[in-house]
DNA sequence: GTGAAAGCGCTAACAC
DNA sequence: GTGTTAGCGCTTTCAC
């Protein structure tokens, strides 16, 4: 094998191969040049059972797995992991928690199958992962509904900050008599968003009453303006707890012959695809959600190797100019 | 271990666990026992380094990852396929083809690293895929672009009769002028449904001209539509090759003051949320998504126990009738 | 800094 | 049918 061409010891290669700071330069690169030209990728399984480490981190998906992947933000976030871990010996494993029933998923993440979890659901009632956190290195994208227990890494940007940004849009384009439609308020996402439409509505002495809630669909924004005209309600800016609520409101009021921006100004979270081909296209606020993918793994791998992480990483968000305002 | 408590040898235990069929019945029995009791989860690790098996199976993402993560389709599909899988011993890795350069995917595949793959993507310049199956075995949803190897095991629908009879149900209902807004011919599905569509259009001896392609997205299916509007032609049935397409081209007919299915019929492929959501609801055709990726799972699970299987499984489709014509 | 030796936990001939 | 005996290909003390 590659020892014996590089004239050194299987153990040296583990070595080389491990990155150990003690090998000498030159053996270094001799070993280097053997794995090359032998092409010799190491066995994963061996390594693995030797070292315990199985180089697999596992992304768990939540129960609604429909939902999730309709979700371009999830996409997104997915597909900043995966570039992350590229560019290293990790490998991502699928875990779709509403298929396996939820026990074999917790025993798979505990049996020593990974070395750590992603855990990418929001929803409140999903402490068991949190619980999962005391027995194996776990990150979230989105910080968990309820509060942080101190033992919980989170990738997440500052929803209130952001929606009181959108929502001060408005009120900076003149803007006065306020609506929203939030989201679930069992995710932090929703209940964040709320929060920070309130608080600058507040600031400005606005009313805050004009509140429909809604999951983050298109179908459901639709339905939550529907209720909000229905209400009787007049306003002339309304905030989306996300683009995709946002664009379902907006046909809606198209539908009624309601003009955007002229009668009611739209700002919105996420600058998806939604965002930018709904009619008119949308100011919103863009998270960075590859960003927030790469530095969910980032921070997992470095947990893994022992290292200290701040268990909180706020990611920034910056505001889109576009015609809904 | 469990061979203790059962009174057997290690081996025994391994028979058992492996489904060995000689092992006296009694003795599974008191292994299985044993197993529970002691609440053992064989190691991955060891099996695979031992037996060759890696109980891990890829599923393989093109490289257009946000198109391919925004198609309901896929969603559905790799669903089916997690689902699937769960009762098996198999997992599965996300191989994100776009990130990792191209050389890496092929090198792990071919590594050793998974029993299997099973490969999601379409375009029919993905011969590299094709010829991955020489060396491991791999299953496709949706036949590659090209024409089928011999070697290449298949999981799809008739497109061309889906498109025939998506187009047969407009003439059916009186629609003489007939255009289609067809997907991209470089993938099979796009090609198929344009064929079906012909097809059924020529057997009633229509104009087949009316023709705008695009991509499978709601944005592409907009822009299409007002092509097929600007190109002056005029007519007063779609077939569009997907729901998406036709979600955006009914944006467009509703932007412009056309009624649906008053002065133009419509009838898509993919009853996913655009089909029923859409304004008007889109009749349209059924495809099995769940199914299709639970049958490539199973395809490629018997594929690897040596088992013969059918290389080209075509799955039905079924006809949902709304209010778009 | 490097090599030797001892497993990691399981499967797979091979005997019995 | 079941136990015995070797490894699978690596990592990792432990000496040197």
């Amino acid at each position: 094998m590659v020892a014996a061409l590089a004239g050194v010891s299987r153990s040296t290669v583990s070595r080389v191969v491990n990155a150990s700071p003690r090998v000498a330069p030159g053996v270094v690169e001799a070993v280097n040049a053997a794995i090359v030209e032998l092409n010799y990728v190491p066995n994963r399984a061996a390594r693995t059972l030797a070292s315990k480490r199985t180089l697999t981190i596992a992304l768990v998906i939540p129960e609604n797995t429909a939902r999730f992947f309709a979700d371009p933000y999830f996409a997104s976030v997915i597909q900043g992991v995966a570039m992350y871990l590229s560019a290293t010996d990790y490998t991502l494993t699928l875990l779709i928690a509403s298929e396996t029933d939820p026990e074999k998923t917790r025993r798979y993440l505990q049996g020593g199958n990974v070395d750590g979890a992603l855990i990418l659901s929001h929803h409140s009632d999903d402490r068991s992962y949190v619980q999962l956190a005391t027995s194996l290195p776990v990150v979230f994208g989105g910080r968990p509904a309820g509060h942080a227990d101190p033992n919980t890494y989170i990738v997440d940007v500052d929803n209130v900050a952001a929606a009181q940004t959108a929502t001060r849009y408005l009120i900076d384009h003149g803007r006065r008599a306020l609506a929203t439609i939030a989201g679930p308020q069992n995710m932090s996402a929703g209940i964040d968003r709320l929060d920070g439409w309130r608080r600058a509505a507040d600031a400005a002495g606005l009313d805050v009453s004009r509140v429909e809630y809604t999951d983050f669909s298109v179908s459901g924004g639709a339905d939550a303006m529907r209720r909000l005209l229905a209400s009787g309600a007049t306003f002339d800016g309304v905030f989306a707890a996300s683009s995709q609520i946002a664009s379902g409101a907006l046909d809606v009021l198209r539908e009624r012959g309601i003009s955007v921006p002229g009668d009611v100004a739209f700002t919105s979270i996420d600058n998806d695809h939604y965002a930018q081909n709904s009619i008119p296209s949308l100011t919103t606020i863009e998270q960075p959600t590859l960003e927030q993918g790469g530095k969910m793994a980032e921070t997992l791998v470095r947990l893994i190797a022992g290292e200290e992480v701040d268990p909180l990483t706020i990611m920034p968000t910056k505001l889109i100019e576009r015609s809904s305002v």
